[in-house]
DNA sequence: CTAACATGCAACCATATGGTTGTAGATCAC
DNA sequence: GTGATCTACAACCATATGGTTGCATGTTAG
């Protein structure tokens, strides 16, 4: 979960998740889009894959990268129990606040 | 945005964010459940506050900390957007199937 | 008032991160 | 086959991060 949040904290592994959840794109074509060495798109591909937020896959001389959406859902759901945890505290309030009321 | 994911991207920052979220505590409270020092503790919470994750309210000599539910919502946001991006890619793709199977 | 406690902050250290350049292996185009 | 292209990887550098200790300040308790 780490490397998940990690790899997302940075505007253009975003942008990069963005693009390949919308479409694959080739390593090369990913690099053409920002202003920085192919290398650097490459180290943030890299960090993607690791975090399993992207996977490759060869086609010929290049290697598309896709989104993973799965990985996506896993933080969401991380997201999604913090969200729980306020609303049951709040519940636990009410209850408190029912109780003094009686 | 880079703050929010970077600040989750740490087990003992979403261990206080889950914690503060669920009811509040003083950072010494903090501090005491951790295996590290008070110093260390304390600039997660910095690190917390920052990216609005968490926010401080003195209470006497102590700062009770509280996760803050909002932020915890940006972020969701933006994972439900990507979400969003790649349902709608596989609309297209169906899209294109029909077309093809016409 | 004084001692103990809670916090903040600075200095320091080791390691991780994000960028660079350069080199080398595959694969395609001609 | 040869040159161009796509990718991978290593070495290197500056800065950020996550931890430590030590010290200063504010607040409560007795």
């Amino acid at each position: 979960m780490d490397r998940i949040f990690r790899a997302l904290a940075d505007a253009t592994r975003r942008d990069i998740v963005r693009r390949t959840l919308g479409g694959e794109a080739s390593v090369s074509e990913l690099a053409g889009a920002y202003d920085m060495s192919f290398a650097a798109v490459q180290k943030h591909v890299a960090v993607l894959e690791g975090a399993g937020l992207v996977t490759k896959h060869p086609h010929g001389r290049e290697r598309m990268v896709r989104g993973n959406l799965h990985t996506i859902q896993r933080a969401q759901a991380l997201l999604e129990r913090y969200e729980q945890i306020w609303r049951s505290r709040i519940d636990r309030l009410d209850e408190l606040l029912a109780d003094t009321g009686e």
